[in-house]
DNA sequence: CATGAATGAGCTTTCATTCAT
DNA sequence: AATGAATGAAAGCTCATTCAT
């Protein structure tokens, strides 16, 4: 399921610690100057080895790409988790993943943007893995909103429910993608709370489960 | 303001002709491959002339997705212009306005996708100018929320209009990006009458401007 | 012998007047960027015709080189002989020369330093042609002297003769070559002077023929 | 002062011996067909090793050229040196470095023909470099002949000493450059033998410190 | 005779990848 | 396991020349 990254070297912990570096490296030089304007010597270079170490740990350019899409995802989840552990099944439990989502969005900034930008250079299966993990997460609020509806919270069909999840997803994108322009417009928190707020009257407007 | 391209042909209605088979040959390899891995012959061929010809009518490779990219955008502007033309301050007017959005949206998915992932590879000054045009989509919608609150339609905030189109334009583009997801949830109609429907519901829990 | 540079052209008036304005506007922009550097299209500009008919004119651009190196040649030829017409074998007539030599060489320094650096590109037909002309400056030089040597006005060996028409040659050539030296030390006036001084001591230093 | 290039190899002692090898092949190709019709594959082909390694040690084609005419130099130089080391403050030694460098620029004619054709290819900063040496060389002409005037050898003005420095120097490029012409006419030995008496007569003329 | 759009061979330069040390 | 010199395919771009109008 997961790609696997072939690497020469066998030292399982040599091979966490260098791919770490060649990470972190590769990340903040793709930042500034994207994926094809880096070159593999620069990344070697910014992560502290030469360019004949670097290939002993990856087998294509390509698949440091991979590396940095799957670390960036990996963080945001990481961050998402430590904060929505339990789940009550409430309204405001939404409304909190969501803002905490939005706050993840805006810490990772850069990332997110970096790799809506770069998934297409992958190949298609590490593509279609990286993917998967956006569904991942919309499904983390699919689960939460459902949860509403089982609580007789909200009443909302199944396609209400993975409409607003998406919906969301894409919100906090748009904060990273369109930041220009709406972080010009709006501070973190008055999206929040528009955000909030919109949420729950759609959900008002649908009525809860107790009514019907 | 507006970038100018650099070409050595004088005969300006050639040009025109000429660059827009270059845009139709670019943008179609664009759609394949992308910006990056698509080379300035595979584009003179598939525009039909030879690499000489195209640098009559380009100086830089940038060139060509700058033309690509102004000509996304006039065409999601002509084909919008061509519906919205007179407001008369309904909510109805704003409905439709929207609905045509998210079918231009759809007629142009790949367009808007490919983008929104290479604007970045532009100058700073064309992406600025390029990314002028994506504001100027959300004044249109603002305009006419705007209209329905002097015609005391709608009782909305400043910040509430702002809001409301950023939202519009946003959905819109989420039925492109995330279509793989959206597009089976919902047909193109569904998905109109139910952004109609939460629309028509938030601006009358704001109430109108009568009962105020 | 002279090479002939062909025309599709079939008026010869008019194959004089274009390849007049020609030379002119290449010897302008060869003077500022060198031969390499300057495109046919840039010539054709500057002359004040199109590419296409720049090409009725010549047939490679090689051939502008031999042509603005002919009439360089042409040039310095004309003002030597407007002045050298009737030589009566003094003394006097060959430093007249001279110094008229040094003046023209003064005049058109940037086209003899010119020439000296690009001949090589030309064809080895065209460069012998154009270097012949060379020879037959320094040969004017050795008839002046060898009417002197007849009226035993001075008494040299043909290989003296031969010496000084070479040396008084190479100190014309001296004045453009090394000007940002030479043009430092002296005023045209100044160097006519030392060299017509040097020249009289050496021929008198040798005695006269009625002497011997 | 002296400009740098740039090598991507860190081994100075390997940067050496390609740059040498890079030199002689270059040089090799420049003599024959001159700077600008010598490809930089050809380059590298005729130094042994692949266009790849070639940039590996230089950043752009100019920095060729550079090297190479900065090696001529070097090399007239180095063989100047070897031969003028003491100076006594006679005319003959004067004589004797004049001849010397005659010689060098026999050995050196293809060199120093396609260095004047090709320094205007350099950089303003390069070029004058370059051409910084040629002054050297000019200097030390005028330091040995500074020396008979000390010496009383000889009663020149400091503008003569100057002139004369120059005239040896350009009658030296002249034996290459116009060598179709005058090595016809003079063997070296009678050039040497010329330009001696010439140089001997003229400083005579100006008569010695003693006389005056 | 004049025009200028079209052509494509050929140029310089880059950079992912390999492999001997 | 680490190094970095070597490689060459491939890219973007230029410009002398042609030829239909």
């Amino acid at each position: 399921m997961k790609p696997t990254i072939h690497a020469s070297v066998k030292d399982e912990k040599l091979i966490a610690l260098r791919r770490s570096q060649l990470i972190n490296g590769a990340m903040s030089l793709f930042k500034q100057k994207g994926f094809h304007r880096t070159t593999t010597r620069e990344i070697a270079k910014e992560a502290g080895f030469s360019i004949g170490t670097l290939y002993e740990y990856i087998r294509t350019k390509e698949d440091i790409l991979y590396l940095v899409c799957d670390s960036i995802y990996g963080e945001v989840r990481t961050r998402l988790e430590s904060v929505i552990t339990s789940s009550d099944g409430s309204l405001q439990n939404v409304i909190v993943a969501m803002s905490n989502y939005f706050k993840v969005m805006n810490d990772l900034q850069d990332e997110v943007l970096f790799m809506y930008q770069e998934v297409h250079s992958l190949s298609k299966e590490s593509r279609k893995y990286v993917l998967q993990k956006e569904l991942d997460m919309v499904r983390m609020f699919e689960v939460l909103l459902s949860q509403c509806v089982k609580n007789n919270v909200a009443s909302l069909t199944e396609t209400e429910v993975k409409f607003l999840s998406n919906t969301i997803f894409v919100q906090g994108q748009m904060w990273a993608f369109r930041r220009w322009v709406i972080q010009k417009l709006f501070t973190m928190e008055e999206y929040i709370t528009m955000q909030a707020t919109w949420l729950t009257e759609f959900i008002q407007s649908k009525g809860t489960g107790v009514n019907k």
